[in-house]
Parts: C-alpha cells; sequence; structure tokens
DNA sequence: GCGGGAACTATACGGCGTGAAGTTTCGAAA
DNA sequence: TTTCGAAACTTCACGCCGTATAGTTCCCGC
C-alpha cells in the first residue's frame, strides 16, 4: 500500500500548501483591505516563489474566487446555524438570532463582507454565474425559511403583489420551492426585500458611510429589526 | 488688463484640462469600471504622459477623490431635484419620485454608484471625513425631508425609539435641525432606515446579487417601497 | 538506482503609481 | 524687443503587480 499511502502524502502536503495559501490570503486581507491579496505578498509571506502559487492558482482570479466561495460559505454557515439554534423559539427570536448572526460575522469580517459583496480586487472577473452560487442559494434559502416564519403574519400585506414564479430565478425556486412548497411567489420578493433591508444598512456600516451620520449603527439596526417585525405583523418575542 | 486677461487665459487653460482629465477618467471608468482609471491611461487618452497629471492633482487618490465629489454631487442633485419637483404633491408621490431618482441615477451610473458608495479603486484611502462629505449631507438632508413628510403618518410606530440626539453626526444635526425643527431623533433614524432600505435593494442590484435570484428588480423595487410606504401608513397616490 | 513527474525557481515583459531632474513654452516685466 | 521665470510637460528611474516560459531540484514508484 505504498502507493496509496505515497498519493495520500502527496495530496495530503499539496492540501496544506493549497489552505496555507488561502489562509495567509486571508490575513492579508485582514491587515491591508482586499487590495493586500497579491500573489507576491502571499509567496513572501510563505518563503516562496510567486509562480510557485500558479501550481495551486491557474490565476490570481481564480485565487480570489475561492476565497469568496469560502467566505460566503462561512457566512452561509453562521447565520443557518443561528437560524437552526433557535428552531422552536417563536419567528420573533428567530429571526433576531438570524438577523444577529449576519450583522456579527460582517463586522467580525469586514474585508470578507467586501470581497463577497463588493468589489472584491481590482480588475476581479466574476465567473460565469457569480462566485458562490451555492452558498449564495443556500443564504436565500435561509432567508425564505425566515420570510416563511413571517408569512403567516405578513400575508395579507401581500395581496396585490404582482410576483409570479417567472420572475425569479430557477435553480433559486428548485431549492426554495420543495423546502417550502406552500409559500406564493410573493413570500420569495419578501425574502428578497428582507435581504435588502439588512443588506442596506450593514452594507453602508461596513463602507463607512453611516458612521458619518450616526454613533449607534448597532442602534439602528436594532430598531430597523423592531420595525420590521412589527411591519410584518410578528408578535415580538416574550 | 492685458495682465488679468493672461491670468485668466492661463487658468482657463488650467481649468480646462482639469475639466478634460476628469472627463477622461469618467469615461475610462465607464469603458472598463473603477480599475481602469489610471494615471497612464488618462494621460494615453489624452497625448500626455502620466506624470502630467500630477500638475493638475497630487495624487491618483486626488484625482479619485475629486471624481467622487463629483458624483456624488451629481447624485445630490438629482435626487434633491426630483424631490423638490414635487413640491405640493402628495407625501407618496414625493417618495416614488426621489426613490426612483434614486435608482435610476445608480442603474444609469452603475460604476459611479460604485465608486462612491464602494470600495472605489485599488488601495484608495479616503481622505478624513470621507470623500464628498458635503454631497453626504445633502443626500441625508432630503432623505430627512422625506422622512419629514412621512412623519406625521409615521410618528406613532416611534414612541419607543430609544435615539437621542447625541446619536447622531453634529455636522449632520447642524443642517438637519434647522430646516426641520420640530423633528425628533426618531425621524432621523427613519430617515436613515428609509436609506438603508433602498441602498439595499440597489446595491445588490448593481454589484449583480440580485440578478441571479430574481428577474425584476424593478419590481422587486416598486413593491418595495409600497410596502415602505404602507409600513408608515402614507396613503397612496390619488 | 533510475526514470518521470510534481514542485519550485529564474528570467522576462508589460503595466501600474510616483519621485527627481531636465526641457520646453510663454506671459510679463525691463 | 529682449529677457527672465514660472508653469507645463517629458524623460528616466524605481519598485510594485500578474503572468508566461523555460529551467532546475527533489522525491516517489517502479
Amino acid at each position: 500500500m505504498a502507493g496509496t499511502g505515497t498519493r495520500n502524502r502527496r495530496e495530503r502536503l499539496r492540501a496544506e500548501t493549497t489552505a496555507e495559501i488561502k489562509q495567509v490570503a486571508l490575513g492579508l486581507m485582514g491587515e491591508g483591505g482586499p487590495d493586500a491579496i497579491t500573489l507576491r505578498a502571499i509567496a513572501r509571506e510563505m518563503g516562496m516563489t510567486a509562480n510557485a502559487i500558479y501550481g495551486y492558482f491557474a490565476t490570481r482570479d481564480a485565487l480570489v474566487t475561492t476565497l469568496i466561495d469560502d467566505l460566503y460559505t462561512a457566512l452561509a454557515d453562521t447565520v443557518g446555524a443561528a437560524w437552526d439554534a433557535t428552531a422552536g423559539e417563536d419567528p420573533a427570536t428567530r429571526i433576531r438570532a438570524w438577523a444577529g448572526a449576519f450583522r456579527d460575522w460582517t463586522l467580525a469580517n469586514p474585508e470578507g463582507f467586501r470581497l463577497v459583496y463588493g468589489d472584491p480586487v481590482p480588475g476581479y472577473q466574476p465567473p460565469e454565474g457569480g462566485p458562490a452560487p451555492d452558498a449564495a442559494q443556500r443564504v436565500c434559502l435561509v432567508l425564505t425559511a425566515v420570510a416563511d416564519a413571517a408569512w403567516p403574519h405578513a400575508r395579507h400585506l401581500y395581496g396585490d403583489s404582482e410576483f409570479q414564479w417567472s420572475d425569479f430565478d430557477p435553480g433559486l425556486l428548485a431549492k426554495v420551492r420543495p423546502a417550502f412548497p406552500d409559500l406564493p411567489p410573493a413570500a420569495v420578493a419578501l425574502a428578497l426585500s428582507i435581504w435588502g433591508r439588512l443588506h442596506g444598512l450593514v452594507s453602508l456600516e461596513v463602507y463607512g458611510h453611516l458612521n458619518t451620520q450616526t454613533t449607534s449603527p448597532e442602534r439602528l439596526f436594532r430598531e430597523e429589526l423592531t420595525h420590521l417585525l412589527r411591519s410584518l405583523g410578528v408578535p415580538p418575542a416574550a
């Protein structure tokens, strides 16, 4: 079994180097922002030559795409875990937990948020379908769960919604509709709407546009959640 | 008066060159995104040397800051004009006009939106106080006017708001409070909240995160406005 | 122990922002 | 009209960057 052992060893070394490249890249990003992710800087940190990285990633964009994928997955895991951890509790508590996890992750990983949701890095062109479509749809799936939890209270607000199933991406619906077979198109719109509300505040905060207006973005976010839940008709937590 | 004429001529040439630099930079941005704003490309386009630009802008960041300032001012002018143009009409119409102008400007100038609200350009560090603080506060001032228009209907929703004047930037309040002396702190929070809601959807759309979920971001935006007005208690337009 | 492939380095090219120094241009004072 | 000086612009240089190509080293499997 030496052959197998060797292949495993080689693959293990390769996986370790790949992981180190990504880890160093994330470290550089944390220090100097997304722009600090340069192959030469990574190689310098690792005692290698920049070109050695090409053995692991075809281009710098491929590395960035992988990073985005990892970060988006981590975000999806985090908010999904916050949602699942509150299973059985009332909708207001769950939605607050979910939204709080989203904001907390973002504030803990501001550069990651920029990488995932903003202009990642000079000249970066996302691959077809965008990076991390899987994680994006997982986030949307949790979003739809949020909308599903609020729907019994909020459905009366969407009586005049014009949304059709054809207004949404088939790939998204393929994940969403089996999981929530009773929800109408308007509920998916509600999910995207909730996403937009939270994304807006968090995005403004991360990019420093709120800091010059208010000293309490946290309070703004908290009261926004209160009004969101109230406007949806979700009864407040006990 | 030759002296004056000469000085005027020199200054005119200088102003024209400065304007051309900015215009070429905006053109490059429109073609290749914010990353295409390079001193060498601008100079190439103008038949100059990159270093000649240093006679007009201290650094590339200074040029970018000026561009951000111009764009932010244009945005503030646009949404302000849409607001003023509907003076006398009912709040719902005015708010829709204002929000529509915001989204329309953004979709017409997606790269400008990225420059103003996102990561502008590789390694760019905004100057102290951020770029274009004046335009930002003008936008916020119109936002507050929006909140002011909705406040008679929405104030009952903010009875339990914990916001104090000290939660906001003094510079912002110096502009806002004289213009709307009767508004409480919660109304400014409402203004920022409205900003966040619209910014979130538009931002997701501009950065391509909505396109993979829905084919009708315009409908999403329109219905979001409907729900915003409804949740604020603003009666719909006639 | 040796062949082969994987991992890595060396070198090079073009593009970037920017600093220092030199050159041209042109209005204004003599 | 000549000359002076400042402004405008170029040239050259440096160190970054991504990346292509070719060469080198090392080590696993036969």
